[in-house]
DNA sequence: CGAGCAATTGAGTCGCATCAAGCTAGGTGG
DNA sequence: CCACCTAGCTTGATGCGACTCAATTGCTCG
């Protein structure tokens, strides 16, 4: 790998991840990527079950996520949650509060988790100088507001059991990349009550759908692990259809439209 | 008005509207105005229920509602679908596609409806010509993304009484021009089947539920027309709370964020 | 070894889906 | 002018899926 001189390292190691996702749907030169691994960051551990980022309240920063497991969670007033969005280590997990910094949910750590926090004025200050930049953080949006769709069918329509294949499916494929391959068995640090506030079920029901998808011989949860059985059963368990998540394999023209 | 030289008045009365939703949000220069309101435009007549973006399939212009009212949509394998957002005229139905052209949804008329197509080119021109221009567009992106959240909340988390007062609270404060004020009487060309795919309930509960709120005398649905009769109860019954929508108050400097 | 948290299982209840009519209003043709 | 048709609205009866309450088991850790 490139930039290995002083000071660069960190920073490599830091948003590398992050820099390898925007890669596989927009095209970044390599000044643009180092200039985005250049970032300020401001370290922040956060332990399991804590809100960081309040529900409703501005920030001034963005939360890149380096290590850990984060849920986007709104509310509702007899205090019941809902999971809107799982953001894994990777995972700028409130980008576009850059651009509106209020109105999407709050955030909340499932585990003890990494955060590196970003100033919204570098991140402002990047997009002007890099118009690509900017223009690969706005598809990132758009691809986690496609996500955010998926789920929101996923809530409405399908049963307990396929909500929650559906929502280890798109785990597993992010888990994998992104490009399309899942990761067959990967940590998933959460208790069933959390996975009840992402599939809007109670615990109870998650932990008989789960026993259900185990002796199916779809897929096993247990003690935070996730081991996939049956990916192709498991995907039609949860009429999951992985194209939203990895049409990136556009001719590079698309990867890099505005600016040429 | 400005631009009233011939040629000018034609495009100020299709897309004046859409301007000026952006305008609340993000501040853009008289120039930069008028060339949003120069973007080319193909009309396309679209009638009640027909699918005029099908799901899945990749596009390459935007869709501008003109009139009528529009939904996205996702399916699901057994047939029921499950709308994911209301477009209303002077929406940008999909202006995600310019930067991702796949991956949210399809679009299907509710009413008879006068679409405005823009090629995408078009759009990206303007974005790589106009930085304000791609940082406002962007920006309406997120507010959609935002909208999308609550409605995922919505459907993982409220009974149907809720879920409808909900939505009916979201159209009010838009049809009220996203400023606060809700429009407290207004057209909703909706059978209740469609507003059941939206509430994600079958038309018999929308029905009934529809009837409890009328007997409460929170809002009357009927012959395609809204009547709210207390807004602060249905607000209350909806767990509506309208900052998400509104929260582009800012101090103007975040209303054009990157660019000085 | 007990404390505490999570996973598991059972029994009872409720909200919404489903199935099935009946109702209403607008439109059409004889 | 009335018989008929159709789409949407309304209401009732019944069943299922998920919630709730409650108890038990297993696991980890001090």
């Amino acid at each position: 790998m490139q930039c290995k001189q002083i000071g660069g390292l960190k920073h490599l190691s830091d948003l590398g991840l992050f820099v390898q996702r925007l890669l596989a749907r927009s095209r970044l030169t390599e000044e643009e990527q180092h200039a985005i691994m250049a970032l300020p960051t401001y370290e922040m551990e956060v332990r399991a079950r804590q809100d960081f980022v309040p529900l409703g309240e501005e920030t001034d920063y963005c939360c890149y996520i380096a290590s850990g497991l984060v849920a986007r969670v709104g509310q509702v007033k007899n205090g019941s949650r809902q999971t809107t969005a799982l953001h894994i280590p990777g995972d700028m997990a409130d980008l576009h509060s850059a651009v509106r910094p209020i109105g999407i949910g709050g955030l909340t750590a499932l585990t003890d988790t990494l955060i590196l926090r970003i100033p919204h004025a570098a991140v402002r200050t990047l997009g002007r100088d890099f118009p690509a930049i900017a223009e690969a953080f706005w598809r990132d949006c758009i691809l986690d507001a496609a996500i955010l769709m998926q789920w929101a069918v996923n809530l409405g329509r399908k049963d307990a059991r396929s909500r929650l294949a559906h929502i280890l499916c798109e785990l597993a494929i992010r888990y994998g990349g992104g490009r399309g391959y899942p990761l067959l068995e990967f940590d998933l640090p959460m208790v069933q009550e959390q996975l009840g506030d992402a599939a809007a079920l109670t615990s109870v029901h998650v932990n008989r759908s789960l026993k259900t998808l185990r002796q199916e011989r779809l897929v096993t949860v247990r003690g935070g692990i996730v081991q996939i059985h049956d990916w192709q059963r498991l995907m039609q368990a949860g009429e999951f259809d992985p194209t939203y998540l990895v049409a990136d394999t556009f001719p590079d023209r698309q990867k890099r439209l505005v600016f040429q």
